[in-house]
DNA sequence: TGAAGTTCACTGAAG
DNA sequence: GTGAACTTCA
């Protein structure tokens, strides 16, 4: 492939590519579509960012024209970062952002493509859950739907138009197309899907009604509207000489079709990922698209990084054959340079509790022994798992933290904040509404679903705002006196045109009585939560509107850096994806938890690679013989070469009789008797 | 009407 | 443990 090196820009290619290793560097300075395979811990980010820098700094390509792309703000933001650094003072391409960000951006510019006028709303999943919740039960659809609905019916239909829309499926399409699907894979939650297909178009029209998009419609609409008019797509395309994508694996059809229609007329998409690493299945990532990459994009180079940086031999080793059992991936194999280092290690529990036990005394052990606390990290299949542990090493007196929990914007506080400042902005509009119903009883002010009922009749009577029907609506005395008072506070803050987002925030806390509701309850979360309002308060300092903190804080969900240093972390295996620690612990290897019992099992086995390739010195994993109902070690523990493993680092000990409920012990005994009949070795 | 109490399930989670 | 939905109580 050729390397351009007649571009006489004075740049130090030499520095752009350093440390680079050789099938790194010539992978990012290559033109015309790219796939960039990279294995775990290959140096992907390195070498994208140097994609990046060699295109400004070699090739003379504009930075403002270079379109990266990736799926976090975190991972966007990071590269931003890396960018500068590489190119110094040189300003990083403006168009660095993730899939939904540019699609709020071009929707920004033409909302018509998704029927929405100028300011429209951008509703995160909590907002749209809400709005859909409201249209099921006006359809009457909330109630289980006789036969095998999910016990939460609203998040299966949401999920299901997520995936409508992840699919470019259009409102009016998608009976049909449901239909379609169920005919090819009947084993789908099939009453679940038809009722989502038949809701979906009165979710959408309650959705241009408010003026709102979801985070689906960001991407559907641009790339319904670019495929459909060759203008427009000219018009978001032209501004781009090349486009970078990150994390390739993971896209859905849309995004996918969005990256074709913007790469249509130059071809030169830089794509990096890896097809071993595809786990988002459920959130609608196909890894047929990173499959057939050389068909989409004509004449596409596809270059292999398989050189490990990040494990030691045994650890790869066993990543290496985890893998290997799926048959239908593009297929390499991950070397390291590094050394054999210690084999995986593979200790088994009597149940859980004594798993969590030992792995918090082997935790403790480890940080006697000099390891950090924040170079261990114990990653699990689903969320519920920390708690059994979290005790144990609270016990141990291990400091740890959980990554991840719930999103700063999304705690409740926030968003009731953010809700308020939603309806200052516009009270008298009908888009404020959602913001209306939702902080109009915090704190409780008599406005109960009664109440609600007759504000929401007055105001579509007279076509005014839920706010606007305060003032009019006939209600019980008391509840007039206090939905006035709200109202007018709300008005008041409106008014005062010279305070600034901040003051407005932090106004409306106070003359809602929202602050002091909160300090007054005695739950003992009262601290953080106020630490939160204020932060945001702060956090609001950075923006020139209240229109720009909101679209900001309906598409940046994560909490402003957690503390990492010198705690344990304890996260999902999805949530590890990208990261790596010296010590890794992977605790609940039995089957129906992992793998999941609901999850696509060449999935799960991906899953099982992303969780072995995490360490980088010493992996441990572990099981229970018991866990709520036997279940079996995990079958990914086979697929260890006995070569690169060893059984266990503890005598597992079941401890504590004090702590063990009758109920328990007896399940306890059950086990042993089972264990015996299995004939396994006890310990 | 609202608040307090009770029950029940609980993959995964970016934007 | 948590949160959501439902029930009961004041």
């Amino acid at each position: 492939m050729p390397i351009a090196s007649d571009i006489s820009v004075p740049v130090d290619r030499a520095r752009l590519v350093a440390g680079l290793t050789r099938s790194q560097g010539e992978a990012a300075g290559m033109h015309g579509p790219v796939l960039v395979l990279a294995g775990a811990g290959t140096g992907k980010t390195k070498t994208l960012t140097a994609g990046v820098a060699l295109r400004i700094a070699e090739r003379g390509i504009p930075a403002q024209r270079i379109l990266a792309v990736t799926f976090t703000n975190k991972a966007a933001g990071e590269m931003r970062e890396r960018i500068v650094a590489l190119l110094g003072g040189q300003t990083a391409p403006s168009w660095i952002g993730t899939f939904h960000g540019l699609g709020a951006r071009q929707l920004r510019q033409e909302p018509e493509m998704a029927g929405l006028r100028e300011n429209f709303d951008v509703l995160d999943a909590d907002d749209s859950k809400r709005l859909l919740k409201r249209t099921m039960k006006a359809m009457g659809a909330e109630a289980g739907e006789d036969d095998g609905m999910a016990k939460d019916p609203v998040k299966a239909v949401a999920g299901h138009i997520g995936r409508f829309k992840d699919n470019l499926i259009i409102p009016g399409e998608a009976i049909i197309r449901a239909e379609a699907m169920l005919a090819s894979n009947p084993l789908a939650d099939a009453s679940g899907l038809r009722a989502a297909a038949r809701i979906y178009p009165e979710y959408q029209r309650r959705l241009r009604e408010a003026n709102a998009a979801d985070f689906g419609d960001l991407l559907l609409w641009p790339t319904v509207a670019m495929g459909k008019d060759e203008e427009r797509r000219l018009r978001f395309a032209g501004r781009f000489s090349c486009l970078l994508a990150d994390e390739y694996q993971d896209v859905n059809a849309s995004q996918s079709r969005w990256l074709r229609l913007m790469a249509k007329d130059h071809g030169e998409i830089f794509a990096v990922g890896d097809d071993d690493q595809c786990v988002f299945g459920w959130r609608g990532a196909d890894i047929e698209h990173i499959r057939r990459f050389t068909r989409d994009f004509r004449g596409a180079a596809v270059v292999k990084l398989e050189e490990n940086f990040r494990s030691t031999g045994h650890i790869l080793a066993a990543a290496n054959a985890v893998i290997a059992r799926d048959e239908t991936r593009l297929g390499k194999t991950l070397r390291t340079t590094r050394e054999q280092g210690q084999p995986i290690e593979v200790v088994k529990f009597r149940n859980d509790e004594a798993e969590a036990i030992g792995i918090a005394a082997e935790i403790r052990k480890r940080g006697a022994e000099g390891v950090r606390w924040q170079d261990i990290a114990i990653l699990y299949r689903a969320n519920h798992l920390s708690r059994g542990i979290e005790e144990e090493l609270l016990r141990a007196k291990v400091p740890y933290v959980l990554v991840g929990d719930v999103g700063f914007y999304q705690r409740s506080e926030v968003k009731d904040a953010l809700a308020l400042l939603r309806l200052a902005t516009c009270p008298d509009d009908c888009q404020s509404d959602e913001a209306f119903r939702r902080a109009c009883n915090s704190p409780p002010r008599g406005i109960g679903p009664k109440a609600l009922d007759l504000l929401e009749r007055d105001a579509e009577w007279r076509g005014s705002s839920l706010l606007a029907a305060c003032h009019t609506a006939e209600l019980p005395p008391k509840v007039r006196g206090a939905a006035g008072a709200f109202a007018d506070a709300i008005r008041a803050v409106a008014a005062d045109a010279g305070a600034t987002v901040a003051d407005r925030v932090s106004m409306l806390l106070d003359c809602t009585g929202y602050r002091q509701w909160l300090r007054d309850s005695r739950a003992e979360t009262v601290e953080g939560r106020l630490e939160n309002l204020g932060e945001l308060v702060l956090l609001a300092g950075d923006f020139h509107s209240a229109a720009e903190l909101l679209e900001h804080a309906a598409l940046a969900s994560a909490a402003p850096s957690e503390n990492t240093e010198g705690r344990v972390q304890l996260l999902t295996l999805h949530r590890a994806k990208g990261l790596e620690f010296a010590h890794v612990f992977l605790p609940a290897w039995n089957t129906t938890v992992f793998p999941s019992q609901y999850g696509e099992a060449s999935e799960e086995r991906r899953l099982a690679y992303v969780a072995l390739t995490r360490g980088k010195e010493r992996v441990s994993v572990t099981y229970a013989e018991f866990r709520r109902g036997y279940v079996d070690p995990s079958p990914f523990l086979d697929d260890i070469p006995a070569d690169n493993r060893h059984e266990g680092w503890l005598r597992p000990e079941a401890r504590r009789p004090a702590r063990i409920s009758p109920r328990q012990a007896g399940m306890d005994a059950l086990n042993e008797m089972l264990a015996g009949l299995r004939s396994r070795p006890t310990t």
